[in-house]
DNA sequence: TTACGTGCAAATAATTTGCAGTCCC
DNA sequence: GGGACTGCAAATTATTTGCACGTAA
């Protein structure tokens, strides 16, 4: 069972061609995992399809749970988890600094901000390079800096 | 007991000057947490002092804990947790974005950024105006921009 | 006096870990 | 076949809450 997550080959036209982007973006998926190292399990690559294919995502683990029992894809959350920490070190996701209980994980790799609401702690991207962030610190000696997020709060006018 | 954080008029010059200025502080503390609505407890006081005392800072519920501890100032953690959240809503405390579990208080409720050491979740102010945020996006219809927070991570050379 | 605070211990919430069994190469 | 991966449940960590008692106004 749990082959839910597995490609069918659709009929028609437009169908086709979805199942071949499909087909491609499953199989850069799988070369990526193992350039990183990671061995493309059921799980990881079903969950990968879930975090890849619906563009630019902003998951916990509790939700992307969700999703994967939904989709009839078993994982265990234990899993969820590692197999979103195993990504993030791959390069394949980005974890984002907000404050509250939660973490999130980015699907957008690309240079960019978060706007959070306030009251919800619904988080999304600040569209194109709307942010800039004008003069940067002298890092401390003996540091670089690696990377600087910008968190913009929003609330109810 | 437990009075060890209360002041004790100090002999000398210098020492009486900084008896004066501890003495305004800890009125200012008093009338501050009354303005916001909070009765000035021998808690609340001895947790300000720690807090505000010793200039800018960042803390966790746990380290102020200990701090208290050390000063024979016995609070317990869940009051530790209630009075920070407190301060906060009173507006002499920002708590600050960052990931990782921890959640910081900073006493210094200027604007102003941080640096994150990575490995060590180390957090320090960015001294004075460094970081200028170029460009602020548009908030989306119905929103306000609350605020802004620049997180600097760094790692070593 | 009396409502607001506090301490304690137990409850939650998010995440991690240990280990026995499973699956990919 | 063998080591990497997974699932489960139990352990951790950070924080919150309920309730009896204490204390400032």
């Amino acid at each position: 069972m749990s082959r839910g997550a597995t490609i069918t080959p659709p009929a028609g036209e437009t169908a086709r061609r979805a199942y071949d982007l499909q087909g491609c973006l499953v199989h850069d998926l799988r070369s990526k995992l193992r350039g990183a190292g990671l061995r493309p399990t059921r799980q990881r690559v079903a969950l990968g399809w879930l975090l890849f294919a619906k563009g630019d995502r902003h998951v916990t683990a509790e939700r992307l749970y969700e999703e994967a029992t939904l989709s009839r894809v078993p994982v265990s959350l234990a899993t969820v988890y590692n197999t979103l920490h195993q990504f993030t070190q791959a390069g394949l996701l980005r974890e984002i600094a907000v404050d509250g209980a939660k973490t999130y994980f980015d699907t957008n790799l690309s240079t960019h901000h978060h706007f959070l609401v306030e009251e919800t702690n619904a988080l999304f991207d600040i569209p194109g390079a709307q942010v800039e962030v004008g003069r940067l610190p002298e890092p401390p000696p003996g540091m670089v800096i690696d990377r600087v997020d910008v968190v913009v709060r929003l609330r109810k006018a």
